[in-house]
DNA sequence: ATATTAAACTGGTAAGACCAGATAACCACG
DNA sequence: CGTGGTTATCTGGTCTTACCAGTTTAATAT
């Protein structure tokens, strides 16, 4: 005879599974295997009902689900749900709310950045384009007549996410996005306590250091082009010390 | 006039709440602030009918979110649903979708994997405590008696896991989760076609290579330590080219 | 006390209904 | 010949009611 509160580590707890949760992985599959593409219509919600042998609400917890994964985007009365590609939306905000509840402190925040920025930069001294230099060379042109510092902080993130596109890593450019909206979010704290000059000093400054940047990668210096990411980076961290 | 063809950046569509949608935030917000913890127990679906005034199935929808979110998890029959923190799945999932609907290439898998486990050894031979080499000499210790590539492959996990760990920076220790999964599905299908000869020679190699790597992050030295994690990374590399 | 049973939950699901937008076909008007 | 408006009919968003199957709890009998 068993007792009530024994443990068996055997045996492993079975996994009761939703009629939703089934919907929503069979529709994720033929997204995934590419049977659905992007611009795709999801047939009503009425007539999956018929097709699927389930109750309407069961069905819409699966479409809500999808949603949520950014797989499928429903308009109201437009007929059937489309489907879309996730952007790195989708991971983006499971990240931020992850980092958030992980009280991820600033160091690992700062270290982690400054390696994945300070590869992106050498990555894109190798392998820049003239398209790459045109696009980063827009952005700093353009945060030179910036007026408020969320236009700049925009701009700043533009200009970096232009180095990570031109390093051709998918991977770095998405991280630099997440730690670079997670920093942003921690400056902003900072900058909020600072005086119109001080604000613009600090502008000024960054601008110049973007265009450093923006030479060593343009003249494919590899080294320097890291280097002077790293003190990009580090000026940045001290600001929030 | 305008002409229905015609497109007006200025004015953005507007955005249609769900009431569902509604109830998730209120929810989510709740569980981010702090206000709801961990082991927290939401109220039955009924009670919740009356307290948002909204039917059940739309209180269902914003459960089904936010447990697409990792942020709650029901029990069916055992009373309200219980608040959970997010592990790092609920990054891991969308961001595997993300990387195989991008079709990441090889190349920039392993250049980032790379730079990710490098960076991760210099850190661990850094701050190694050594309870972290106790659990890496472990693993070292469970993958010589090893009997399947399966079991192999997640010992494997378990080891670079632990040497991240011991970087003590838990955003490349879930870079490192991420990366290393998506490199062993992908892994995996080159060694289907070896035999078993050819595959013990391989394990045997890993398990050398991964000796030598806890040896410089034992004494502490960095340089070495991400000179042999280069070496390391380097030979998967090769063996799926 | 302990074991058994019954009542009162809970979540999972179904069915039917209504509303507000969107769509498309049609029709009258200039 | 459009052009504009009307209408029937889609769609998604929501509510209500209802039933089932497990779980928990409390009352019950042993």
């Amino acid at each position: 005879m068993l007792k009530s509160d024994e443990k068996l580590p055997l045996l492993k707890p079975v996994p009761t599974q939703r009629a939703s949760e089934v919907i929503f992985e069979q529709i994720r599959d033929m997204i995934l295997s590419g049977e659905l593409k992007k611009g795709d219509r999801l047939p009503s919600e009425r007539s999956m009902m018929t097709m699927l042998q389930r109750s309407r609400p069961t069905i819409r917890e699966a479409l809500r689900m999808l949603e949520r994964a950014e797989l499928i985007k429903t308009i109201p009365g437009s007929g059937g749900a489309i489907v879309q590609e996730p952007s790195s939306q989708s991971v983006e905000v499971p990240l931020e709310t992850l980092l958030a509840l992980n009280n991820t402190g600033n160091r690992e925040l700062w270290e982690y950045r400054n390696l994945n920025e300070v590869a992106a930069a050498g990555w894109a001294a190798e392998r820049r384009s003239e398209e790459d230099l045109v696009a980063m060379l827009g952005y700093i042109e353009a945060s030179k007549h910036v007026n408020n510092m969320s236009e700049f902080f925009r701009l700043d993130r533009d200009f970096h996410e232009a180095i990570a596109s031109a390093g051709k890593n998918r991977i770095a450019q998405l991280v630099d996005k997440v730690l670079h909206k997670i920093v942003i979010l921690r400056l902003d704290e900072g900058y909020r306590k600072k005086n119109a000059k001080e604000r613009k000093r600090m502008i000024e400054q960054v601008i110049e250091s973007h265009m450093q940047l923006y030479e060593a990668i343009e003249r494919q210096d590899v080294f320097d082009a890291q280097q002077k990411m790293r003190e990009h980076i580090e000026m940045f961290f001290n600001d929030i010390e």
